[in-house]
DNA sequence: CTGTTAGCGCCTTCAA
DNA sequence: TTGAAGGCGCTAACAG
């Protein structure tokens, strides 16, 4: 079809297709006349480049992919959106998966990825399997995990919340109002986030003499539904727990609704800590009182290690880099009666 | 670097590159021995397609390009989501962009998506510029858009919510409820979605004998926010109003913020309609009363109208479709007192 | 059933 | 400062 290509704004110009490209790329060494005709030339033929035959060619695409499994999660949806933004001002593109590394055909996606060319790969994951999918594949493109890793000695490049921080912060802000019978829903033992939220959270509660109560979340995601679920378990039976750290907002608003249902009033009858401080936490109908997980500062402190590692492949900078959270205080925790 | 390629597979294999090419393509005129041991070889050596090339040569990438402009909004999360699935069980996947016809720097999304060659593009707003848009680029690359048309004659191939319709529901619904007197947050003259919504639900409420105070939304997006300002500003004065009739559920959502703030009990005081049924309208402490955007139909049913026109470029079925909404009935609309 | 050949559109030495 | 030429990895005729 009708495509125009960089030959035929050379033949019009009269100049060879190099001068051509060295134009569309800025090059210094070319006639600055020359440079604008054949630069009115693209604009008046409608010229395009065709960005196959460019990352071909050139080896670079300036492209990145990002993994990530859950982008109805607000959480991951803000990330997704922060992480376009700081790209797209350092001349980069997104190019987003979506897919989980627990479901197995994640190889797929890299090799898409990889395949395509993308200059780096941000995975998005806290799952166990992770690291060893990295290093499969960190010999043949730059990645940064975002998300949890179990062995902070561990020379994977890495940028993430600092759960472990984060649990004992909330076993701290609970017990200094009081609350010393907790439980703590949607522990999940396939995910290092979440288990270095739990750990953390375990242990200064021992510390403290707190008794915890745990309810494990098997599903590879922390959805609303699954926090619904948990509550409902907990809730059905008596129970002398003060309070309940959730491992995220979403399993908290799951919380929220099965509370409800049961008629339990939250913070009067129970207190409620969540984690990550989505949108929806700030709402006036949920004020939840919550962790922020500093989405937008992860998500830009990984992709800036991912553009230096690709910039400079020789500077192996593999350690790991914690955010560490932030306690926001609304309304659904306060001090035991 | 170490990347190996059909050259490689070839050589080792002791056959021809386009034996290689055949096999990796399906094609049945090899023989099954032979391709046996290639593939055996591909996997060995990790051998990867070079999906770049592979677009240059054969001038298809089974990539789709996706233009929204808000994937903080769970509307368009939820659609980018439904998205992406259906486009991978269809062995394409999704190049996904976030942009905003409105911002005037769409062109270069345009550019991006078809330069890098992507089979069609479908993009997500109903912003009035959008049509003239797709009119120019129409003829480089399918395109279908998933918005709303001021004029379904128009020759644009087209898929979404009926939202004339979707406004005399709601006049309807708030009629039948005793609701003479109301108030329409969000209205947008610059989006032709959210200006069929208003006419329909203004003519409908007229027809009806009902009363209509509308609030203009001046933004290019509909958030939590600004539905939070105009209800302010709506519950600053004394209102007759019973009912709002939010122009979407992040309109909405504001509306019951600002209620809250003014102590205004919904839906004792004023009875709240929203508009696409988003995830957290069904959340037990908002239970919201929607129309439903049936948004993974309307999604999916551009998708195929895009995959169809790729496949049958001549085929020319520039007809808009229009999908009716659901009226989904919750806590925050009751009969008048 | 398989190999040869000629591009796809661009970049990038090397010469001039 | 510019041009010529080769190649990036793959596909797609056309032969055989």
């Amino acid at each position: 079809m009708g495509t125009v290509t960089i030959k035929d704004i050379a033949r019009i110009a009269g100049v060879s297709c190099a001068t051509v490209s060295r134009v569309l790329n800025g090059s210094p060494t070319v006639a600055p006349e020359l440079r604008d005709k054949i630069l009115d030339l693209c604009r008046q033929y409608g010229y395009r480049r065709n960005l196959l035959a460019r990352g071909l060619s050139s080896g670079r695409t300036n492209l990145v992919g990002c993994i990530l499994s859950d982008l109805d999660n607000p959480l991951f949806a803000d990330m997704a959106l922060a992480l376009e933004r700081f790209l797209r001002v350092r001349g980069y593109h997104l190019l987003l998966c979506r897919g989980r590394v627990e479901d197995g055909n994640i190889g797929q996606l890299f090799d898409f990825l990889i395949g395509h060319r993308v200059d780096g790969i941000i995975l998005a994951s806290s799952s166990k399997q992770a690291p060893e999918l990295i290093r499969r594949y960190l010999k043949y493109i730059p990645i940064v995990l975002q998300g949890g890793l179990d062995d902070p000695q561990l020379t994977i490049p890495s940028v993430y919340v600092d759960s472990a921080a984060g649990g004992e912060m909330a076993a701290q802000y609970l017990f200094r109002l009081g609350h010393t019978e907790v439980a703590y829903l949607g522990a999940r033992e396939n995910n290092y986030s979440h288990l270095a939220r739990q750990r953390g959270f375990a242990a200064a509660a021992d510390r403290l003499g707190m008794s915890v109560r745990t309810f494990t979340n098997g599903a590879f995601s922390s959805t609303m539904e699954v926090g619904y679920h948990l509550a409902r378990q907990f809730f059905l039976n008596p129970f002398r727990e003060t309070a309940v750290f959730a491992a995220c907002d979403t399993i908290a608003l799951g919380v929220m609704s099965a509370a409800r249902e049961f008629h339990i009033s939250i913070p009067d009858d129970i207190s409620l800590l969540g984690f990550d401080n989505i949108i929806y936490a700030g709402f006036p109908h949920i004020r939840l009182s919550t962790l922020d997980h500093r989405a937008r500062l992860v998500v830009e402190t990984a992709a800036d290690r991912l553009l230096t590692q690709i910039q400079h492949p020789d500077a192996a900078c593999a350690q790991p880099v914690m955010i560490p959270p932030v306690l926001v205080e609304r309304a659904t925790c306060k001090p035991r009666r």
